[in-house]
DNA sequence: TTGATAGATGAGATAATATAACATATCAAG
DNA sequence: CTTGATATGTTATATTATCTCATCTATCAA
């Protein structure tokens, strides 16, 4: 997989690279990819954290994209329904996607001290968790699976850090 | 484990076992189970479902115990806290352990049909998931793992029953 | 018995998150 | 052009959760 959050990283290609891929993605699928959802994307993936939608609604709001929270909403199912970002249950927040060009089955890792969210692969406790259920007679849709706990940034003694 | 929520049972003694257990833990750690409490976990139990906070705080309003919200959620907390309820973070929802005596890991089983709702054992997905979490440098504290589906009542055609 | 303390409850207000409902605009296809 | 589908603007409201401060209760030590 790409880099985790957690790391170090050229984040200002990180940030093209996303929004590159949703503009690809979007003009194969036919998806409108307007002024609005592309700098809803943009914004999550500058700040490079887990927002909630009143928070991104401020800077639209700023730019005067919108004013009113049904566009942060509408923004974000958006791109969550076509895998552009993802929503955090645990936080009742949102991240953008950092490799939506995988095929991929998503996992977070919380950081309880400095917040950050890290998107990981799970394809194996997901396949787990789709046996177990099957056993069950359950079958799995979607599964929302999320961590939290202490980032390698915030082991080293010093904790509660700021996010970069 | 013991039977699954979609599974028909002895729903009777699955309450009593539930508030015996709740209480002989309460008396063991010096815990008070108060009346709310006690209440609380009684009516989470006998619906048997996910019910958000207000959804119970109508019940023990109906009751006399408490009218405001801040009961339900100081409730809720105590049982959540004490591992005698969960919250479904997917739902903003809490439901009754089913097995409050074994040290466990609970995942969810969410039908999107019927809304019912069954605790299930996750060991193997979340040692899988905390050895990727490791790998990354990153120490798992807690995780949700919450899959949506359909259950096994709902698979057969007539879909969309209303739960038991 | 008294007082100190911690935990629990009562009550009012408000914060934070999310959606309903309806009008208007945009744009591509027929 | 007009129709239909999708997107946006706006107001209002629903739902979920917490803050604050006062009061009460149980326990324990002096």
């Amino acid at each position: 997989m790409s880099r985790l959050a957690f790391d170090a990283h050229d984040h200002h290609s990180c940030i093209a690279d996303t929004l590159d891929a949703a503009e690809a993605r979007c003009a194969k699928r036919g998806l409108q990819f307007t002024p609005v959802r592309r700098r809803a994307l943009e914004i999550l993936a500058t700040e490079h954290r887990a927002m909630g939608a009143y928070d991104l609604l401020d800077h639209l709001r700023a730019e005067g994209l919108g004013s009113q929270p049904p566009v942060a909403y509408r923004a974000l199912d958006f791109l969550v329904k076509h895998g552009f970002a993802h929503k955090i249950e645990r936080l009742n927040a949102f991240v953008a996607c950092c490799h939506p060009d995988t095929d991929h089955s998503p996992a977070f890792l919380i950081c309880r001290h400095c917040d950050a969210v890290a998107e990981i692969r799970a394809r194996d406790a997901r396949g787990l968790l789709a046996d177990t259920a099957s056993e069950a007679g359950f079958t799995v849709d979607r599964a929302v699976i999320e961590a939290e706990g202490t980032c390698p940034n915030c082991q080293d003694g010093t904790e509660a850090q700021a996010p970069s």
